[in-house]
RNA sequence: GCGCCCGUAGCUCAACCGGAUAGAGCACCGGCCUUCUAAGCCGGGGGUUGGAGGUUCGAGUCCUCCCGGGCGUGCCA
């Protein structure tokens, strides 16, 4: 179906631009701030009174007057309330009938966007030097969602999992390495804990000296493609990247070897960058490094601050690698790109979608987005460390929520056996990590806490869960009773509206997503949507009512259930029959 | 110094590019399990949206200033 939000600000667009005579009206239809006013309340039409210098009340009757002159079928009843608000009541009919469209058919809930569109989603990127920790966990997640969101919507989306596979610290990895190899054929087990590998390479660099420049020739023995060194830099590489693919299946994410977009795959590209620049004489040196220097950015003092892309010793860097990688992508005709990255990177961003613009590596049919996210903090309100002030492994982490959660699991429902209790546990411990991070806005930081997502009360994972495995018991009871729980056929009391008008509210809310990328606007929505599903369910008697009552009742749960597992499934989120 | 972001209930968070009486959860107080899963539901108290001006029919949201915090700011990614 098309969202109703949209098909409202069509059908209210257009006739405020024939009631006007303006060029264009923007409706502004949102849902209603209040159950008094409606379902929906167009709040475009004051805005457009101004402009005219006309009363906005009697504009908006003229919209009313106009609009229901048309055959409209969703709309049931209009009121111009307050100042100048249009209260709109979708007609019964017109849910009715919705409704059962998506019960018949489940694929049309959630219709296609109007244009395809190829669009590369940035995300995860974690560094294979070192295991994954909590800083990748945002990006991980929040890509993950967005990837899924607009594939619904029927975007050819390109999973990049930029990760960090080249540069210094790979010299000291791989001369680490081939040194043990030599002594210990079992490296596997050296490879085990990559953060203790780690350590261990870095101790030796900074307190051997023979080995920190044994490892300064190896990067340019590894760059210069000498393959004892590529073989033992690829088998770094991959025990790292069977680390990153254990957390990728415990969170359930979408990522696998083919979305990989290296660091080390622009490696030849790079001069070429780099030349380009300067032939676009945006190229100037300066203290021996190769930069660029726009007018929109400037430092200290009014001078101009650089965009460095290659450094005094010839070396080169991110930048200069985000821009190989931006035109690659305008090659490939796509037409968004979105980086999912930390919003400490914004600058570094700001600049490099400058410079690419200037030369010209992309022109206006390539979307550039730096889909920002804030830092996870600990409750100290200190960016989430261990008490010894390192990063925390994200293995680790969702091991401990998985393990808080059987606990609980095994308080809750201890007639679960044992292998039903695992599985409620893995799904309760990574959904409840993974919806308190989607459910906050973005952009703000936010502070992490166990006790708060695994107390599993509010807006968290396991109250959509809940919900769902609620509504399951009530679908397998009912089982048998045959053709029940097809078709909405009457809609009664005020908790059963409102729960079908919010079911039918999904399409916008993935619209809404795909658009500006906030994920936690479908949290919201599954959260009213779980809690308007309690409500239902304490009101109206389900299995106790007969005959048409029961059959409607089982339909709106059937046709909840679904809503809330798309959305869960939007999210990344695994649903469950049982909890 | 300059730039970006933030400051909302005791705590954790919302608020759909300016809309109606700023909403949830936790915590606190009080109700609801012999009938569909109480990880639930219903009710109550709790706010000068950091402060002061301004813009307008209307401001948590936009502008100016001040206070407080975070991040970034030339050879890491």
């Amino acid at each position: 179906m098309q969202a109703i939000k949209q098909q409202l600000n069509n059908a209210f667009e257009q006739v405020m631009i024939s009631v006007s005579g303006l060029p264009t009206c923007n409706a502004n239809v949102v849902t209603a701030s209040k159950p008094e006013f409606g379902d929906y309340q167009v709040n475009g039409v004051m805005a457009i009174a101004k402009q005219m210098k006309c009363s906005p009340r009697e504009l908006a009757q003229q919209v009313v007057d106009c609009i229901s002159t048309q055959a409209l079928g969703l709309i049931g009843r209009l009121e111009v309330a307050g100042p100048g608000f249009i209260n709109v009541h979708i007609a019964g009919p017109f849910l009715l009938e919705q409704s059962n469209n998506i019960l018949t058919d489940p694929s049309s809930f959630i219709r296609s966007a109007e244009i395809s569109q190829k669009i590369a989603v940035d995300y995860s990127s974690p560094n294979l030097a070192k295991e994954m920790h909590v800083g990748h966990l945002r990006g991980t997640i929040i890509g993950d969602c967005l990837v899924r969101v607009l594939e619904k919507l029927g975007h050819h989306v390109i999973r990049q999992n930029h990760v960090g596979d080249w540069g210094t610290q790979f010299g000291m990895l791989i001369t680490h390495l081939r040194e043990l190899q030599t002594e210990n054929n079992n490296t596997n087990l050296q490879l085990a804990d990559l953060e203790v590998f780690y350590r261990d390479a870095k101790t030796r660099f900074d307190e051997d000296a023979e080995f920190a420049s044994k490892s300064r020739l190896s990067v340019v023995k590894l760059q210069s493609g000498e393959a004892e060194y590529v073989r033992a830099w690829e088998m770094f590489i991959n025990e790292s990247l069977k680390h990153c693919e254990t957390v990728y299946d415990k969170l359930g994410v979408t990522l696998t070897r083919s979305d990989l977009d290296s660091e080390s795959r622009y490696n030849d590209d790079l001069p070429q960058v780099i030349a380009d620049l300067d032939s676009a004489q945006l190229l100037s040196q300066s203290d021996g490094a190769n930069c660029v220097f726009l007018n929109a950015f400037k430092g200290k003092n009014g001078e101009l601050l650089p965009l460095i892309v290659q450094k005094t010793d010839g070396g080169y860097l991110y930048a200069t690698t985000d821009l190989a990688a931006i035109r690659l992508r305008m090659s490939q005709q796509i037409h968004r790109s979105l980086y999912v990255v930390d919003a400490r990177q914004s600058l570094h961003f700001q600049q490099v979608f400058a410079v690419a613009r200037k030369a010209e590596f992309v022109d206006n049919s390539l979307s550039l987005e730096h889909i920002a996210y804030g830092t996870i903090m600990g409750k100290d309100g200190r960016p989430f460390r261990t008490r010894s002030g390192e990063s925390i492994k994200l293995i680790d982490l969702l091991d401990e929520a998985v393990k808080q959660a059987h606990r609980l699991v095994r308080e809750k429902n201890p007639n679960l056996n044992p292998d039903e209790m695992v599985h409620v546990a893995n799904c309760v411990g990574i959904g409840a990590v993974k919806y308190a991070d989607l459910s906050k806005n973005r952009t703000s930081d936010y502070v992490f806490d166990f006790d708060t997502m695994l107390s599993f009360e509010g807006n968290t994972a396991p109250y959509l869960l809940y919900a769902g495995a609620r509504i399951h018991s009530l679908l397998s009871k009912a089982a048998g009773s045959g053709d029940i729980g097809r078709k909405i056929l009457e809609i009664g009391e005020p908790a059963e509206r409102a729960l079908l008008v919010k079911n039918l509210q999904l399409p916008e809310v993935v619209h809404a997503v795909a658009m500006d990328c906030y994920p936690n606007q479908l949290c919201s929505f599954l959260y009213e949507l779980a809690g308007l599903f309690m409500r239902f369910y304490e009101e109206c008697p389900i299995l106790r009512s007969t005959g048409e009552t029961m059959a409607s009742r089982l339909a709106l749960a059937q046709l909840t259930v679904h809503t809330l597992e798309q959305g869960m499934d939007l999210l990344g989120i695994e649903s469950l029959e049982k909890m």
